[in-house]
DNA sequence: CTCTGTGCAAACTGTTTGCAGAACG
DNA sequence: CGTTCTGCAAACAGTTTGCACAGAG
């Protein structure tokens, strides 16, 4: 058991400190959607797509326009408390970045099917180049892309896209 | 001196043969087109977009239109000739695969300037992660985003885009 | 009060698709 | 000769932008 539910709120009022700390450096309004949305973001244990977020905000009392949510997932992501992926050629995808499960993505090239998986000996990498190349990292990402075991198994994955 | 043209030659006559036998495989036709923008690839020492592909193309006798260039570069990236990244959130970049140095990117957040860096540990975790995991990895994507040196000297960096 | 942030819809841009003709096998 | 590939242009989808109004400071 990673979390328990008392976690997730003292994680929240963490965060959401640390979003105002953020906003009041850069001068930026605090306003009830920016919380909203962290709030909705921080509720969700997976990658989602800003489409797959703004229908559940619609599906609750929160309104926000897309508008607002791209605007948003710009600050969260400079605060540090977002991060962005590019998996695909289609939408980006989310995740909340604070205090949660560091880890990195294999992509079934078959079916298109995103595994976790974690291995410390990219921090000492990350280290090595911000000594060799003189750059203050900030964010990696590690992706690698292959068939997945269904695949070598059956001959295909459960859910194929194409051919 | 990592390349020299004879060497460039001999590389894309290798590359040649093994479209050739990706096609025959798959039972696709050798159409002039596929050739053409191989060798185009190939002499590009650099990541590219399409359009400028296309550009490269338009500006030579040979022409072809965006929907080939699309439609080729998957199967490129199918039979491993080429790569596609998908740095920030608009077009796709690519780069030639074969025979060529083995890096990954170092990306500027601030003026969004891509530098190559190689760490043979990588090769490691992937390895690590095939056994791990069941998967048959034949791709990986590596990707450190910070501050370059320019910017943690001088604040600032030479190709801004934004403020 | 001022001026930033929001919602809405239109605009934009990279990529995909449909179709008629070209050309590979 | 049949069928796949190409070129063109229109369609598509995710993201960005312009504008009028709401609301944070």
């Amino acid at each position: 058991m990673l979390e328990t539910k008392a976690d997730n709120k003292e994680i929240f009022e963490q965060v959401k400190s640390i979003l105002d700390n953020y906003l009041k450096e850069k001068k930026l309004r605090r306003t009830l959607e920016r919380y909203y949305v962290l709030k909705e973001i921080y509720s969700i244990n997976d990658h989602f797509e800003i489409d797959e977020l703004y229908e559940r905000m619609k599906n609750k009392k929160y309104r926000v326009s897309r508008a607002t949510l791209y605007n948003n997932m710009e600050i969260f992501v400079d605060a540090g408390l977002v991060i962005k992926h590019q998996f695909g050629t289609h939408s980006a995808q989310y995740e909340r970045a604070y205090n949660y499960r560091q880890h990195d993505h294999l992509i079934c090239s078959d079916c298109g099917k995103v595994f976790e998986f974690c291995d410390p000996r990219i921090i000492q990498i990350q280290k090595t180049t911000e000594n060799l190349l003189g750059f203050h990292i900030t964010q990696h990402s590690l992706q690698f892309t292959g068939k997945c075991q269904a695949f070598a198994q059956s001959g295909k994955c459960e859910n194929k896209k194409t051919n």
